[in-house]
RNA sequence: GCCCCCAUCGUCUAGUGGUCUAGGACACCGCUCUUUCAAGGCGGCGACAGGGGUUCGAGUCCCCUUGGGGGCGCCA
């Protein structure tokens, strides 16, 4: 249920917001101030309650500042991803700037090695930044734990103005609450006990040693709207809005009072996160207009589901980035796959680089609805990037597995890289993975003692040891073991005794891969090489006999 | 319980009141090509959640219901 967008006192004023340290786009929303009666002063807050349509948000698009803001409590989350790509996106394709902040104030959780991970695995999706802990900048510093002082400064000015309150209620007494409201059938929010507590009050209780947090004072029967780019005006009534805490008991200030005082102190001007912040905007917003300080505009992306329709966690498998990179997928079809979780282009196209995301972006092409996630899909990308990124980046891709899986060693990889391009080469558009490699082609590094059950049964013959045996002589004696020479020896063969083309090719598929698919024979025989080749029809003739098949 | 978001094929979506007997892609199923598999080509299966309005006309606008999701934490 909506309110009216727009109150009496809107229309009379458009007082601009108070002005940052440096210039910025001048925010064209109109503003309209309200006061706010608390205990101890008077406070006026600056509310945008007015409405604007999306379009008009949309416009302003001049010296855009985004801002990624990951916890490093855990890896790079494929939905932080997801985020992460679109605040590139809206700062890049309208030539803004992008900033790293690492909200690192859960300091139980929180690790520099989560951190340094983290940003491996953005610059491995290739999303750069201008300003974070890296890099510095003008708005620094750009870890959390380093920027107290700031908000303790700022709790403060909440607290004088009486924008704030401490309250001394124990968790005991909130969780009785809790549980009360429950019964009654009422909405979870603070009953107001330490509301009109006052500074004589605070001073009797912090003697008795009694711990305090800080709760925001909503401004009484004021609605919030919360202008949403992709959603339009979401407004939320005064009521629907508790009295939160933002500072805790050992005088730490959350993530409500940390994230939107860094992002308008940062001077971003388009906060793009999931829509799981809806709710958070309207707290956020109230700090901010408390603080006196301007509020960015919001965009709030739909979220990625797993196949359950749940939010994507590790029940649904691989989450994290850096797992997708281990299973062989590559940036490029990650990139490609993210973005179209949010956002499409509106006409056939299906395959894009980030830059030709960069290029073709815009803002009024977001989808509301959550997607869910779609692995099929992820690996068709995989496949159509895989055959169209530089072969001798995949030929590194496919080495570094190879080593990996121990199917060949380093040294080995350099001495044989011209072959194991080869490989990789008649390998052709199979590889949905890099890790495919193995499914398909582990033969040419490791020899092997079971054949396709299936294979078995259709191709292994009585006759076939027969056979493989006249193809062995024929192939032991061919000098260039080329290709060419294998197809036109096999060839030879078959017109001779007059075996038909299936006796001849699947048999020996079967001996030299021991599969039942793959690349093209001749091709594949001789990269094998003579040597290997003729071993292994020798050994599958024997196996044979050995296993008497029908 | 309260608040908020969302709603077209199984999935991602196109569709901005008439061109919709609803288009594309993935997946699936045929056929084709072919020494196998993959890729390719051709074809098939398959959706406007329901009900009320508004309108000459609704997938498209409004309301309700239903369904799904998110939030309501001294996590972020």
């Amino acid at each position: 249920m909506r309110a009216p967008t727009s109150t009496p006192s809107c229309a009379a004023t458009t007082s601009p917001p108070p002005k940052g340290p440096t210039k910025r786009a001048a925010p064209r929303i109109p503003e309209c101030a309200f006061s706010l009666r608390g205990a101890h002063a008077r406070v006026t807050i600056h509310a945008r309650v007015c409405s604007f349509s999306a379009p008009e948000a949309a416009m302003k698009l001049e010296n855009i500042r985004t801002r990624f803001a990951p916890s490093p409590t855990g890896l790079l989350h494929f939905g932080n991803a997801n985020t992460a790509l679109f605040n590139w996106l809206v700062a890049r394709a309208h030539g803004g700037a992008v900033t790293l902040r690492i909200e690192d104030t859960d300091t139980e959780r929180s690790t520099r090695d989560f951190e340094r991970k983290i940003m491996d695995d953005l610059a491995w999706l290739g999303i750069d930044w201008d300003e974070g802990p890296d890099k510095g900048g003008a708005f620094g510093p750009y870890r959390q734990s380093e920027r107290t002082h700031i908000y303790r400064e700022q709790i403060d000015k909440l607290l004088t103005s009486g924008a704030a309150y401490r309250c001394y209620c124990s968790r005991e007494q909130l969780e009785q609450d809790r549980a009360r409201q429950q019964e009654n059938k009422e909405s979870f929010q603070y009953v107001g006990r330490c509301r009109d507590l006052t500074p004589d009050d605070w001073a009797r209780l912090d003697a008795e040693g009694k711990p305090f947090v800080v709760r925001l004072r909503k401004p009484a029967g004021n609605a919030v709207t919360v202008h949403d780019m992709i959603r339009g005006d979401i407004v939320f009534e005064a009521d629907a809005i508790d009295d939160f805490i933002f500072v805790r008991s050992n005088g730490e200030p959350t993530f409500l009072l940390t994230n939107a005082v860094d992002d308008s102190l940062m001077q971003i001007t388009h906060v793009v996160r999931g829509e799981d912040h809806i709710s958070n905007t309207p707290k956020q917003i109230l700090i901010l207009n408390a603080l006196g300080l301007p509020v960015p505009q919001y965009m709030h992306t739909a979220i990625i589901l797993g196949k359950d329709k749940t939010k994507l966690s590790k029940r649904h498998g691989a989450v994290n980035v850096s797992q997708f990179r281990e299973q062989g997928f590559v940036a490029p079809a990650m990139v490609n796959y993210l973005a179209f979780l949010g956002w499409n282009p509106k006409d056939e196209r299906e395959f894009f680089s980030l830059e030709e995301l960069k290029n073709n972006y815009s803002i009024e092409a977001m989808s509301k609805n959550p997607s869910i996630f779609d692995y099929d899909r992820l690996r068709y990308l995989n496949q159509h990037w895989i055959a169209h990124t530089d072969p001798e980046r995949i030929l590194d891709l496919v080495i570094d597995f190879l080593i990996k899986a121990e199917l060949v060693t380093p040294q080995s990889a350099q001495d044989n890289r011209a072959w194991i391009r080869d490989i990789v080469a008649i390998m052709g558009d199979r590889l949905k993975t890099i890790n495919d490699i193995e499914e398909l082609g582990d033969y040419f590094f490791k020899d092997f003692d079971d054949y396709h059950p299936k294979g078995v049964k259709k191709y292994f013959k009585e006759s076939t040891p027969e056979h493989l045996e006249l193809i062995e002589r024929t192939l032991s004696e061919l000098d260039p073991f080329t290709q060419e020479g294998v197809d036109a020896a096999l060839h030879r063969i078959m017109e001779e005794h007059e075996l038909p083309p299936a006796k001849v090719i699947h048999p020996l598929r079967l001996a030299l891969t021991g599969k039942i698919f793959g690349p093209g024979l001749f091709e594949l025989a001789a990269l094998l090489g003579k040597e290997k080749a003729v071993e292994r029809i020798r050994k599958a003739a024997q196996w044979i006999s050995d296993n008497n098949p029908s």
